[in-house]
RNA sequence: CGCGGGGUGGAGCAGUUCGGAAGCUCGUCGGGCUCAUAACCCGAAGGUCGCAGGUUCAAAUCCUGCCCCCGCAACCA
């Protein structure tokens, strides 16, 4: 009987930097699923990749001093590397600067155009030719330009647009009548009362304002809109053909039975992709799952703050198992997990090391000082014995019905109930007692064989989601790999089997306190303080002793320095901005003009403390708009690691307007 | 009134769909055991389930109002 085909995608990752611990979660949590799935006997095909077109790759290229195409083959290495070293399984890599890709997705555009779909139009509105930005009425001030100041004129750009509406009734209905399509449900009603029902505006599906992008074939000025190009890669990755010829690998995958994406990008995959689809002729998916996101410690993940996770050192200190362990594991159904070092080391040494690794070793080690390593059923059962089998012969159906929920953490948790009935098992038999009378050896390699059965048992669930550790266990005690139906029952293992004389240490403790301080030296900086206990006190006063490092910027010379003009300004006045939940607006004397400035530091200060403060500005910085006002200069704070801000004030009382140099 | 998520013992979370004895993991304390990676097993302490009202025989769960935190976005020039 052929298996039953079964397609999954990962969202591809888009490739402006290096993917952090966030990014990797996705990868693996898709892989745990893929091999799974394999487990229970289909036929899968997983494919993953990198989004690689855009404005911001175009310009991040730019500022790295490198071609876009350059810039990406960087990045999609990186993270092919990364997805690589976290052993994940995936069939297909795609990149969609692949060539075939490229060819599908100009096809396709040239499709929707000819039977109506997208329309040439117009964008309209108020273009300042200077700044090359288009604006509505309500973002103007005075009715000039917000970036620049000067004049704007009516303008339209062309542009190609795409009839979302047309297809929106259709897409209604299928969401309804499949209420397992968008999971987890709570987001469907957020897509259908946000968005479906109170009407699709038709979505602009072309761009002329940058180059990195694939050209529109029959009108080469526009690119295409990078959401269209990138969506598509479910269908191209596997052979799509717009013009009939679909590769086999096509109709026998298509439609996938489930993509895989954070909840951020729901809104792209429940209504524009199914929409484009529709519009294809093609079948929708059958599942998109938003998974949640895994958020640092101390909050937002951030490269100032030096704290960003990536899974490469994560790995180097707990190894790829662990880390997989880990976001699998930490990871909820439908709420946003945590991960810091402290979490990491703990579930290492709790889970990893403690109950699994020593349950192993143990195991092991009895059977060596008992009977030479042999593991031998010699079928003398006693009652207790069977709460220990009925927990492993109930463990695989229980892990597979969280796994068809999609609930991995769920899933890793009720294999290691096993482990741990193990463990307590143990304790109930005291195998070193019955060591002690040579009557009670029989008994005692009963025992022993149950643990290794258990062990083997355990170990085969494993392996969709900690592949090499499941194997390793399975090589120390000479076992094979299960299969699901065989997990249903106890006692595969073969009688007179022997186990490694020398079991490897699974998973090493780790304290907690040396990783921390290993990772401040490292990476620079404190990845977290510890919390409670003085924790704050105390880093800030470290913090004033060893003063604090930041990341280094490039030289510049003296002449690009001399390029920006700093003067001492005088606040006059000073307000907090209305719906605005950082910035203050600030009146600056500078000689004798004053000048407005929009600025950050709301939750530092209040506007009657600054005003009459002499502050150090930047006053040829270029204007710009900051929540609809014009903000013409910048004043300058000093930011410690907590983000507080300090604004910065001369010495001495010098006049409004004299030049800091 | 921008969108969204959240506030449950010291920490991290489940439970909220469809009201019905407050649960899990870690930590702490006490005990047991000694095969093992100071590991394992048992037990205990510890919670006004953000606040205030309301519905109900019964509310973490339903309703109303409020407070606080966090993402995203706009606007950290």
């Amino acid at each position: 009987m052929a298996k039953k085909p079964y397609y999954m995608t990962t969202a591809i990752a888009y490739t402006s930097g290096k993917p952090h611990i966030g990014n990797t979660y996705e990868i693996v949590l898709a892989d745990s699923i893929a091999r799974y799935r394999r487990e229970q006997g289909y036929d899968v095909f997983f494919q993953t990749g990198t989004d690689e077109h855009g404005q911001k790759i175009e310009l991040k290229a730019e500022e790295a001093g490198v071609t876009p195409r350059e810039f990406v083959d960087n990045v999609a290495k990186e993270i092919r590397r990364i997805w690589d070293l976290m052993d994940t399984s995936y069939d297909k890599f795609i990149r969609t600067t692949d060539a075939d890709h490229e060819i599908q997705i100009q096809k396709m555009f040239k499709k929707f155009y000819e039977q109506g779909d997208i329309y040439k139009g117009y964008y309209e509105g108020l273009y300042c030719t200077p700044c090359e930005a288009f604006f509505t009425e309500s973002q103007l001030v005075d009715g000039k330009c917000p970036d620049c100041g000067r004049e704007v004129k009516p303008a339209k750009e062309e542009a190609y647009f795409f009839k979302m509406s047309k297809y929106a009734p259709a897409l209604i209905e299928h969401i309804n009548a499949h209420p397992e399509f968008i999971q987890p449900v709570s987001r469907k009603n957020e897509m259908m009362n946000n968005f479906l029902l109170p009407g699709l505006q038709d979505l602009c599906v072309s761009r002329t304002s940058f180059k990195w992008g694939i050209p529109v074939d029959f009108d080469p000025k526009h690119v295409v809109y990078v959401w269209l190009d990138a969506l598509s890669n479910y269908i191209t990755g596997i052979g799509y053909d717009c013009d009939g010829e679909s590769s086999d690998q096509f109709k026998k995958y298509w439609p996938a039975d489930l993509h895989l994406i954070g909840k951020d990008i729901i809104r792209f995959h429940t209504i524009y992709w199914p929409i484009f689809l529709m519009a294809l002729g093609v079948p929708l998916p059958k599942q998109v799952f938003g998974h949640p996101w895994l958020l640092q410690g101390d909050g937002k993940m951030s490269k100032s703050k030096g704290n960003v996770l990536y899974a490469d050192d994560l790995v180097d200190y707990f190894g790829v198992d662990a880390v997989r362990y880990f976001v699998l594991h930490e990871m909820p159904f439908d709420n946003d997990g945590v991960i810091s070092w402290e979490l990491l080391v703990e579930r290492l040494n709790s889970d990893l090391a403690n109950t699994l690794g020593n349950l192993v070793n143990r195991t092991i080690s009895m059977s060596n000082k008992y009977f030479g390593g042999v593991v031998e059923n010699t079928g003398v059962a006693e009652p207790v014995d069977e709460e220990l089998k009925k927990v492993a012969c109930e463990a695989a159906d229980k892990v597979s019905a969280k796994m068809d929920e999609l609930r991995v953490a769920d899933a890793i948790s009720e294999i290691f109930v096993l482990f741990k009935r193990c463990n307590k098992y143990i304790d109930e038999t005291m195998p070193w007692a019955l060591a002690k009378d040579e009557a009670k050896k029989p008994r005692l390699a009963t025992v022993l064989y149950n643990l290794v059965e258990g062990i083997c048992m355990g170990a085969s669930l494993l392996e969709s989601f900690m592949p090499s550790t499941s194997k390793k266990i399975l090589a120390q005690v000479n076992g094979t790999k299960r299969s699901l139906d065989e997990l249903k029952t106890f006692g595969l293992y073969p009688s007179g089997g022997k186990v490694t004389e020398k079991p490897e240490i699974l998973f090493a403790r780790l304290d907690v306190n040396e990783v921390l301080k290993d990772v401040e030296e490292k990476f620079g900086k404190p990845a977290e303080e510890n919390a409670g206990e003085a924790g704050n006190a105390e880093a800030a006063g470290n913090a004033e002793a060893a003063g604090m490092d930041v990341e280094a910027k490039p030289e510049v010379s003296i002449e690009d320095f001399g390029k920006l003009q700093f003067q001492v300004g005088e606040v006059v006045a000073c307000e907090a901005v209305k719906k605005s939940k950082k910035l203050l607006c600030f009146q600056v004397k500078v000689g004798s003009r004053v000048r407005q400035i929009v600025s950050g530091i709301k939750a530092h200060y209040t506007p009657e403390e600054v005003v009459g403060k002499k502050v150090m500005v930047i006053t040829n910085l270029k204007p710009a708009k900051l929540a609809g006002l014009l903000s013409e200069g910048m004043l300058l704070c000093a930011e410690d690691a907590e983000g507080n801000l300090a604004l910065m004030t001369p010495d001495k009382d010098m006049p409004s307007g004299a030049e800091i140099c």
